[in-house]
DNA sequence: CAGTGAGCGAGCTTCCGCTTGACTT
């Protein structure tokens, strides 16, 4: 046994010297293929080592010494890669960019391996051309970059590790503040203040249908007119003038455009596009994509480059020659415009591009062929496009109406994939083809509309669109887009949700053979779903940081410390004395912060007087959260009631307020008892008794009435007993039943429950089998 | 399961960025 272990370990020596670290396992495998077999290939599975994480992990007095740890989790991956450096030649492969140097320089610390001659390969596109290359040339690692991502690692710990704390101390234990977190809540604030800000205000937009004469049906079109109305006095007014007018062409211009393909899938426009094409939450898309990778199906789905492999663009041509012709293809490479990228690898695209379709899950097919789409689309040629645009003059009045035309002479990569914008779809006054027109022309009006709209309040953010804001502003990584909005919303700062439409009416006056007439519409506005906002304790949060600690909020914030952090890797200073030059202040501020008398930081709102009692309404942060008060007279308890979802400290009325006291309500006596409605921790309920049922989704806890409730407790009264009914009871043993649960049918016996083997028919188990269950689980 | 809202205060919470699995009540 033992010579037969030693031979084999051996063997395994001789045939791989040489021991290859990367980042990804999936990475791993693919390189492992490329090197052949005197190359072992493993991963680290990211960073080895972390600041320590029980206290500060800095030692702040002994010039900001990182105290570094290997999590539990990473113990037995270290000592596996120990045990084969020490009998191979290491490469370190991981990223080419500050994290992925960083990784290389703990893997020299941990494996003792000495970072003056430890060599150090890098690649950008996983090829078997650019790994061969890259072993053909290898440095050591960098020790400039490194430092640049200590300074990066330390700061991100001193700022999280000590502003936190004082949120503990001054708002409310356990919530977090951090560079990033808290700008994109700031974010998320601002806007919900713009939208409470906002008052909609109706306009008239006019629009009207004109022809040549003579040829009535084929030369109808759409103008606009370039002026909106305030009132609907103005617009009325406007549609008498037009009938008494003469309308002419005095401009009519085509001019060619081109419209180009956007670039290839990083991380953010991946995700960008996945919401607004599939509907895909942003850590839904990091799943399926990953799925993807793992498959070897798509290349890393964390990456800021829009970078193609010379190999993939070859692929990409040739696809396009394939399936539409070569004058479709045009070979582009993409440049990087954000802030902050670092580009350690390819943009996302299928790894194989003749790969049309893929077999998987209906979500993996339709990211995979958005992706597919997306990448060949980038290497075809512009659209060509004839824009048509018309003026139209009237004889009696200086206003001008506007057409635009649009064709599309030669769809280029239009015929694969166009990107879709977060705007509503913008309300078309007919772009389309437009009739040949000539300067002088004559034209008739077959009617003209005025419409009455509203003006709108900025879009709240969907977790796509506040990505791609933060990239924009250079916050966070693509590691960490979708982890950073799972801790806002688990801090409760922010929630994700629904909003129903509201109805409303407008009016539409139409001109047509010289006589007005007027419509009343209705439309549904302001539906939302899945939108992000801010909560009261979001808002709060934010408003102190940003009185105590503007600086490090500021939207510029991160863009100018990676400043610094480039300054660390050109070796323009230290990182310790980069840190030390922020440190200071920011340790001032924290100090005063503290210090700074902070009359509850949660101050009330007073929305008005309960005009039952006179007394004041407020509403404020209490101790169970949001909540409205009506203040007691002298010496009495003040009336509390929490707010609803969706409703804030900062816009709730004096009316929605006072409907908040509208709960519990006694609907009066049912068989005996009272039965009232109230809302609970777990929503509106209505209580008989000792007994309770919540309420449908479609009930309403304020209007509902009696006979509803009844009907409800009478449902909730057949579901118990239906419950406690045993499926299944056995005379020879009465503790042995079979019962059916919320997860379906288990075994209860003798006080504690057990799960049915998968295949069982509850009906059918004998009294044997069920004590054979209970039998077989216990451990 | 099914409101609560006073005050005291032990012990705990927390960052960002790299990577994948565990886990089923």
């Amino acid at each position: 046994m033992a010579l037969r272990f030693c031979r084999l370990k051996k063997q395994g020596y001789a045939m791989q010297e040489n021991l290859v670290i990367v980042e990804s396992p999936a990475k791993a495998k693919t390189i492992e293929k490329f090197l052949g077999k005197d190359y072992i290939v493993k991963s680290s599975f990211g960073h080895i080592r972390d600041l320590s994480k029980k206290d500060l992990g800095i030692n702040i007095a002994d010039g900001f010494a990182p105290v570094y740890e290997i999590p539990s989790d990473k113990r037995k991956l270290v000592d596996e890669l120990a045990k084969l450096a020490r009998t191979k030649t290491v490469w370190l492969a991981s990223d080419e960019d500050r994290e992925g140097e960083a990784i290389a320089w703990h893997l020299t610390e941990v494996l003792g391996l000495p970072v003056e001659t430890t060599k150090r390969i890098v690649f950008h596109e996983i090829t078997k051309r650019a790994i061969l290359e890259a072993i053909e040339k290898p440095r050591t690692v960098d020790m400039n970059l490194v430092n640049a991502q200590q300074a990066r690692r330390v700061l991100d710990r001193l700022v999280g590790f000590e502003l936190s704390p004082v949120l503990w101390k001054k708002v409310k234990p356990s919530l977090s503040a951090g560079r990033v977190q808290s700008v994109a809540v700031r974010l998320l604030v601002e806007r919900e203040r713009e939208i409470i800000a906002f008052r909609s205000a109706p306009y008239f937009r006019v629009v009207a249908r004109f022809y040549a004469a003579g040829d009535a049906e084929k030369t109808l079109f759409k103008a606009e007119l370039s002026h909106r109305f305030d009132t609907r006095d103005e617009a009325e007014a406007f549609l008498g003038t037009c009938a008494a007018a003469e309308f002419r062409v005095v401009k009519a211009e085509e001019k060619p455009a081109q419209r180009f393909p956007a670039a290839p899938f990083t991380t953010s426009t991946l995700q960008q596009e996945a919401s607004r094409k599939l509907g895909m939450s942003v850590s839904q898309t990091m799943s399926v994509a990953q799925h993807l990778y793992e498959q070897g199906l798509i290349t890393y789905m964390r990456t800021d480059s829009v970078n193609l492999s010379t190999q993939a663009l070859a692929q990409c041509k040739e696809e396009i020659t394939k399936l539409f012709g070569e004058k479709y293809s045009a070979w582009r490479n993409y440049k990087t415009h954000t802030k902050g990228a670092q580009e350690a690898h390819e943009a996302i695209r299928p790894s194989y591009i003749d790969r049309q379709e893929i077999e998987g899950t209906p979500a993996e097919k339709r990211l995979y062929d958005l992706i597919w789409k997306r990448t060949v689309a980038s290497q075809m040629v512009a659209a060509e496009i004839d824009r048509t645009s018309v003026v139209i003059e009237m004889s009696n009045s200086p206003e001008l109406f506007n057409a635009t035309g649009e064709v599309v002479r030669f769809d280029g990569f239009l015929r694969l994939y166009s990107e879709s914008t977060d705007d509503e779809p913008a309300e078309q006054s007919g772009e389309g083809v437009l009739p040949k027109m000539a300067a002088g022309d004559l034209l008739l009006s077959r009617d003209i509309t005025a419409t009455e709209r509203f003006t709108t309040a900025p879009a709240r953010y969907n977790e796509a669109s506040l990505v791609k804001r933060m990239e924009e502003l250079g916050i966070g990584r693509p590691s960490t887009y979708a982890p950073t909005i799972t801790t806002i919303i688990n801090r409760g700062y922010v929630v994700k949700q629904n909003k129903e439409g509201q109805k409303r009416s407008y009016v539409q006056l139409t001109l047509a053979s010289g006589k007005i007439t007027e419509k009343q519409v209705t439309e549904t506005f302001g539906k939302e779903k899945n939108r992000l906002s801010p909560t009261d304790i979001g808002m709060v949060v934010n408003d102190y940081l940003e009185s105590q600690f503007a600086p490090i909020i500021d939207y510029n914030f991160t863009a100018n410390v990676e400043k610094e952090f480039d300054r660390v890797a050109d070796g323009g200073i230290t990182w310790e004395k980069m840190i030390g030059n922020f440190y200071g202040p920011f340790h001032t501020m924290v100090d005063e912060a503290i210090a700074t008398q902070t009359d509850k930081v949660s101050q009330a709102r007073i929305l008005g007087s309960d005009p039952k009692t006179g007394h004041v309404v407020k509403a404020r942060i209490g101790r169970y959260g949001p909540m409205v008060e009506i203040e007691g007279a002298e010496g009495e308890k003040s009336r509390f009631a929490s707010l609803k979802k969706g409703q804030l400290i900062e816009s709730i009325t004096l009316d929605e307020a006072l409907e908040l006291f509208a709960l519990p309500r006694n609907l009066g006596e049912y068989e005996g008892e009272d039965l009232v409605v109230g809302l609970g921790k777990f929503g509106p309920y209505v209580r008989h008794g000792k007994k309770f049922a919540s309420l449908a989704k479609s009930d309403d806890p304020y209007t509902i009435g009696f006979e509803r409730a009844a009907e409800l407790i009478r449902e909730r009264e057949e579901q118990t007993r239906a419950a406690n009914t045993p499926l299944r009871s056995f005379a020879e043993d009465p503790d042995m039943l079979v019962k059916n649960g919320r997860y379906g049918a288990y075994i209860a016996y003798k006080g504690k429950n057990y799960r049915l083997p998968k295949g069982a028919v509850p009906a059918e188990l004998t009294l044997e089998e069920c004590l054979q269950i209970v039998a077989s689980s216990k451990k």
